[in-house]
DNA sequence: CTGAAAGCGCTTACAG
DNA sequence: CTGAAAGCGCTTACAG
């Protein structure tokens, strides 16, 4: 019932289990293995179907070809357009990808990654989650392959490939800016995490470049555990409590959907009573009527520098530290055209 | 630099590894082990942070705790979405899911199994793409536990879990009649699965049943492989060729999307020029001005239920098939409502 | 040019 | 109540 085996060839053709091993890994020049008894193992084992035990390999080798990631939330559109080219270029190498979701919550990343430690995985994609310094410092001093995605840890020197946040951040300010809107919200997550914080700072950067204020109570965090009702609830609140708002920027797509269904709710019309802006693309954000502008991650590219990361600390023992960074892109939609009337009093 | 073993253990504990074994797969009591010894041994294994080798087990054992999952697309929302819940289900009983996306390609679906089966997955959830029938058979010959998922074959007797395809459409097709519309069209894929030719009869049933027409020349099918721009292409085609049409019905999520697309770039206002329903729901619907009706999926049932079936199979012999459909539910929104003046000429 | 043997870390049938 | 030993399917250092 189980499979067919190097025995199996072994056996049929005559030789030792040593020599159809040689052969099978491509190392029958190197052992000299004379090419007559190389043809008949590659030909029976091509007629046999012979498929490798991995498991049996990856106790002898210790490398189990197998990448673990873990993201924030697999159903986010980020996380799942990622995951997707991961796994394409994963398994251009040869690869396959285990993964998780953490929800952002430290306990289940500790949970992710121990059991991708049981797996024997070889390398690591994560996307850590706030407190998670000491785990990945401890890959880290293990020397284990690694490369952090969406976010890094300042304290740990790691791999990392992510986004400009502070330019992307910084471009959607300046372009609300040039379009003539004076009150500007930012809506954001609660927590330090570095990629927010950097979001925040390239907002403010702008802002003060075009000495616009930003006063702390044109801030709202939402807690990232918080229920879909609860946080367009909150941003409602937020938003009435303006007078005279002109433009919001949300600082991830998540809290931009939220935005548009409280905008909605409240019935206010984008674009015409209030600016837009989000980070991260979206089927909604195109499709929305108006357009939403946005400020958009190059998702191919992260993915692939990801696994390119990866790959190369995998090959090899030269520990350089790779630090990637990719420029965002400032998508141009209506929902930020001051050219129709802007009023908003409730 | 390898982690700790059962012989490290044993080594400490001063006893044999087989002693090591039993006590920490919880066989203490039936191999009779004394108490003493037991707790020494848990202790240890506690202190040295003891983690079973899962190769080493598998090698013996032949279980993985591995799921394969095999979607069409992991980064569309109702895959994505699945796949989250998936994870998470499975997860409760100790398994790990190793993932893939077929695209609808058969080769790619056949790669995909190659390398699950290469990693001894212990169970599959597959997506079936067409032409898989011969792949779907030996496994289910070589009685790998196995559940279908969205779609299954016919002709083969397989576990599957999917929604009812024939009644969604049914209610999608009676409530646009039911609202008044006339001059019904159907955006459907060019394939022969099952899923989509149920939501097509499912259609034409509800038609028939109230006596409306839906000839030949309202119906169009996109070939799955088309881009984006193929694809709004050849719906704005379409529609601008069928004068009078004042309804279209999407049978999945993403041709609603390009449908949406299409209309807009056309001109025409949805609600007003023209009715839209999808299947599938998604954040664009729900926050599209107006709202898109939808048939919506029970996503999580859906998850819930594949996790149930697949580790009802892997539990025990009883190879008793489990087909799971479940119901899916009309969401109501403001797409279809007739209150407004429907004209369309162009 | 090829093979016997050890060993990766477990589990389990067998023996005492 | 506990242990010695075999074996899962590979890879590889060693020997000839």
């Amino acid at each position: 019932m189980k499979g067919i085996s190097i025995k199996d060839i072994a056996k049929q053709a005559g030789v030792s289990p040593t020599t159809v091993s040689f052969v099978l890994n491509g190392k029958a020049k190197e052992k000299r293995i004379s090419d007559q008894v190389s043809k008949k193992i590659l030909k029976l084992a091509a007629k046999l179907k012979y498929k490798p035990n991995q498991l049996a390999r990856g106790l002898r080798t210790g490398k189990t070809k197998t990448i673990g990631l873990i993201v924030e939330d697999i159903a986010n559109h980020f996380f799942a357009n990622v995951a997707k080219i991961v796994e394409e270029e994963a398994d251009k190498f040869g690869y396959k990808v285990l993964y998780g979701s953490t929800e952002d919550s430290q306990v289940k990343a500790k949970g992710l990654l121990e059991v991708l430690e049981y797996r024997q995985v070889d390398g690591y994609i994560i996307t850590p989650t706030p407190n998670l310094d000491k785990e990945i410092e401890q890959l880290r001093h293990a020397r284990k392959p690694m490369v952090l995605m969406d976010r890094y840890l300042p304290q740990i020197p790691t791999n990392y490939v992510m986004v400009n946040n502070f330019q992307g951040a910084f471009d959607a300010a300046e372009y609300l800016l040039k379009m003539g809107y004076g009150k500007i919200a930012v809506v954001t997550i609660t927590s330090e995490q570095i990629q927010m914080k950097e979001r925040l700072n390239g907002f403010s950067a702008a802002m003060k470049t075009h000495k616009a204020p930003f006063p702390r109570k044109m801030l709202k965090k939402i807690p990232f555990t918080a229920t879909k009702e609860e946080a367009v609830s909150q941003i409602k609140a937020f938003i009435k409590d303006i007078p005279g708002l002109d433009a919001i920027f949300f600082t991830t797509n998540y809290l931009g959907i939220y935005g548009i269904e409280s905008l909605k709710e409240l019935g206010l019309k984008i674009g015409k009573d209030i600016a837009v802006i989000s980070f991260d693309d979206h089927d909604l954000f195109r499709l929305h009527t108006p357009g939403i502008t946005c400020v958009a991650q190059p998702i191919h590219d992260i993915a692939r520098n990801l696994i390119q990361v990866l790959m190369n600390e995998l090959s090899q023992n030269n520990h350089q530290i790779n630090q990637v960074v990719l420029p965002a892109t400032l998508v141009k939609r209506e929902s930020c055209t001051k050219s129709v009337s802007l009023t908003l009093e409730k």
